[in-house]
RNA sequence: UCCUCAGUAGCUCAAUUGGUUAGAGCAUCUGACUGUUAAUCAGAGGGUUCCAGGUUCAAGUCCUGGCUGGGGAGCCA
């Protein structure tokens, strides 16, 4: 008999008809002759009650039907006698697949707290909290690949292992087959390179951007979506060592097309996830966070803020706050200020452009003033900074120029200059943090509940 | 990396000014209960008080160092 998942049950029940469910035991609990198991399959955070009369078993077989253990039941669908729920299958035939020690299973029928669970990731999938998170991970990245694919954006597969390490987007892990107990040298002391595995250092990748860009300038559209490495000493809930990061790039894009995109695309993704997981919303949000699903459907609603750096000074200039960091032009926006502009005064979310040149990328475009360059930056109420990105500098002599002031080696980025030398075109492209948004969109507070198995300091365990 | 708070049973927590044999709820186990809903009721078992030193007649409690975790900040996405 085929097996059938609780999810198509529950969304079409048939009566009378005969099912065969597998999955795992969340509950179960009995009253003299009968038992009721809550059963789970992962398709959705709700349960099927499965109902057992204990005359047509052996009493000792439903003992070993414990909290966690695997099952597959072969039974009738009937409505059900309890108000909870509408159907319930009452049990022919059950097979146990896996026993699970009551005693030293960690998960209990009770709630268990988030920094317990980061401790057991091998089984917090088991939860209804990250069976709902990572359901809602799954819909939001099929989401983000089906919105690209249906505008005619091209999947560019960018390099996990990178040997330039200018992109400036925060320090690098290094990638080496050397022995590190018998490193070999050059004769001025340094570390033989030449004789690692690709002949030359090797860094995993802080951005797929710069290859990016070369796709965009030959494929028009192209968007990356896979992970990225920062060997930061961060130590907060919104950073992780291991990170998964979507970043399109358009030829002929500016940088009003480019913010555009983005909020379009930022609000598909939020609807997507609407649509296709209410059941996971409703779930986090009566338990973790009462004005989610609200605060999703009015980011939808509002057209993002749009203002420049410059604008944005003069707002918290004027605002009589009193800010723990100096406010001037010139200086670095701090979550403060922009929790303040966000939260505050705009009271939506916004996106920032015209940043100094001094406090971002060397591959932004110089506006004509000279000082400012074409940024922009997303920012959410809660989540703070959601998306980077910029138009691109194409112009050769003013990239080759930047590249100078900033003391970029020549020899690392040859390839990427020349995009500027042959055809350049104007283009843009941004990068967005999966994980910030997947906090924003299931409204968990810590960026290590919303990935399967998080990489952050001190912690690889898994 | 900096600031700050914390670490006691499987989990969540309590333990007076440093003072007897470290407690409770949940979980687990045993039993009861003829339809339960994180069932309920009764009983039982369960502790290297994070680690290493130190002070003291006496340390879960005070001191020093370390480790781990939470919150905030920086770096950023």
């Amino acid at each position: 008999m085929k097996r059938t998942k609780i999810k198509e049950i529950l969304t079409n029940p048939i009566i009378n008809e005969e099912y065969l469910v597998k999955g795992w035991i969340r509950t179960h609990r009995n009253v003299k002759q009968i038992h009721f198991i809550a059963l789970n399959d992962g398709s959705t955070v709700k349960n099927l009650q499965i109902v057992i009369d204990e005359k047509d078993f052996d009493s000792k077989f439903l003992k070993r039907l414990t909290t966690g253990a695997s099952i597959g039941v072969r039974g009738t669908l009937v409505e059900s006698l309890g108000k909870e729920q509408s159907v319930e299958l009452k049990a022919i035939n059950v097979e146990l697949y896996g026993e699970c020690d009551a005693e030293t299973y960690p998960l209990q029928k009770k709630g268990h707290s988030l920094e317990f669970l980061r401790t057991i990731a091998h089984l917090r999938p088991r939860t209804n909290t990250f069976g709902c998170i990572f359901r809602i991970r799954h819909a939001a990245a099929f989401a983000i690949h089906y919105y690209f694919n249906q505008r005619g954006f091209i999947y560019l597969h960018t390099p996990i292992i990178t040997g330039s390490d200018c992109e400036g987007a925060g320090k690098m892990f290094k990638v080496t087959t050397l022995d590190l107990y018998n490193l070999p040298y050059t004769p001025d002391g340094k570390i033989d390179f030449s004789q690692d595995f690709f002949g030359r250092e090797t860094n995993l990748t802080v951005s797929g951007q710069l290859e990016g860009e070369l796709g965009a300038l030959a494929l028009g559209e192209i968007y990356t979506f896979g992970p990225t490495f920062r060997a930061e000493n961060s130590n907060t809930p919104r950073h992780l060592a291991e990170f998964w990061m979507i970043e399109p790039e358009m030829a002929f894009y500016d940088i009003n097309d480019n913010m555009d995109l983005a909020e379009d695309f930022i609000k598909y993704i939020i609807k997507y996830v609407l649509d296709n997981c209410p059941d996971d919303l409703q779930f986090l949000n009566d338990r973790y966070d009462n004005e989610l699903i609200d605060r999703l459907h009015w980011v939808l609603k509002e057209k993002f803020a749009r203002i420049t750096y410059t604008d944005a000074i003069e707002v918290l200039l004027k605002s009589n706050e009193n800010f723990e960091f100096p406010v001037y032009w010139g200086a670095d926006l701090q979550a403060e200020h922009e929790r303040y502009l966000v939260e505050k005064y705009y009271k939506k979310p916004i996106i920032i452009t015209d940043y100094p040149k001094e406090i971002k990328a060397f591959y932004m475009k110089l506006n004509d003033d000279g000082k400012t360059v074409r940024a922009m930056d997303v920012l959410f109420p809660k989540i703070g900074e959601i998306i980077g990105g910029s138009q691109r500098e194409d112009d050769y002599d003013k990239l080759l120029k930047r590249v100078k002031e900033l003391n970029i080696p020549e020899k690392d980025v040859w390839w990427y200059l020349e995009t500027r030398k042959f055809g350049t075109a104007p283009h843009s492209g941004f990068g967005l943090g999966f994980e910030r948004l997947m906090l924003f969109l299931t409204g968990m507070s810590n960026i290590r509940d919303v990935i399967p198995f998080p990489r952050t300091p001190k912690n690889a365990e898994f």
